[in-house]
DNA sequence: GCGCATTGATGGCTGC
DNA sequence: GCAGCCATCAATGCGC
């Protein structure tokens, strides 16, 4: 642990992980700015909301159904 | 909401959104990346994650204090 | 808090909380029990699992749909 | 798989797993229920969560205790 | 200030 | 038997 080598890479991870955070966060600041100026042009924040999370849920759903027809492939005919 | 350009500003409105929140799994991915591949390195995860907090935590903590020294210098009469 | 009685209350919030903790444990318990005799069977619990997973993704993604009809009917009308 | 017999096996487990989930969550809303009540009478739900997780582990610790003190008992020869 | 929604942490289950 | 994965649960932050 008090090899500097070790210690850079230790920092190095964490200022990795910062970085990215703080970008994630920008994003996340966008998504609500998107909604703010949504809002302020008359639209309802909290369906739009569930419109995106509802899409969101079709396409997991989607997802979700080939992996269980695949799953009963497998069971079936031993292979994918 | 049966005007065209209205559907076509509600149709934009989501999609800048979904695209921003396609953005944001991204970077939640690279994070998830950056901790497994340190794990692999021998590092402790858990531990990592409670540093990246603390650091976090302390750089707000700054913040508030100069935000408060802020204040306490415009109330003299100081300006920042 | 010395109060003998706001004690008991605390007390009584405590057991309650146990007991139904309790009670959650021995249904998960049961839960474990069927997939085990199920895979005595010789069913695959991994499908198996999948099949209530989507089920119940299922339900849960007709109630999503009705909520989400119900927004744009009070967005549109003011009633529900 | 097509053996009606098989089907309503199979149709079987999935019901009684799902019965089982369905009173599980009864018991979960159950007990956010009590956290709610508990809130309401001036209680701090984050404190009272400890209070009961300290509990748990100390139970468990005990029951560890006793189990290790049976092992004891019983490489000096004693039956449990 | 409250409730909701997201995000992070923990513990349990499964597969190797 | 252990590591990875997943589901659940607690905590924080945000909007109303």
């Amino acid at each position: 642990m008090d090899d500097p080598v070790q210690g850079d890479q230790l920092k190095s991870i964490v200022e990795r992980i910062e970085r990215l955070e703080e970008e994630k966060k920008t994003i996340a600041d966008d998504i609500k700015e998107v909604y703010a100026e949504a809002k302020g042009n008359g639209y309802d924040v909290k369906v739009l909301r569930k419109v995106v999370a509802l899409r969101k849920r079709d396409l997991e759903e989607r997802k979700e159904e080939e992996a269980i027809l695949d799953l009963y492939l497998q069971a079936v005919g031993e292979t994918a």
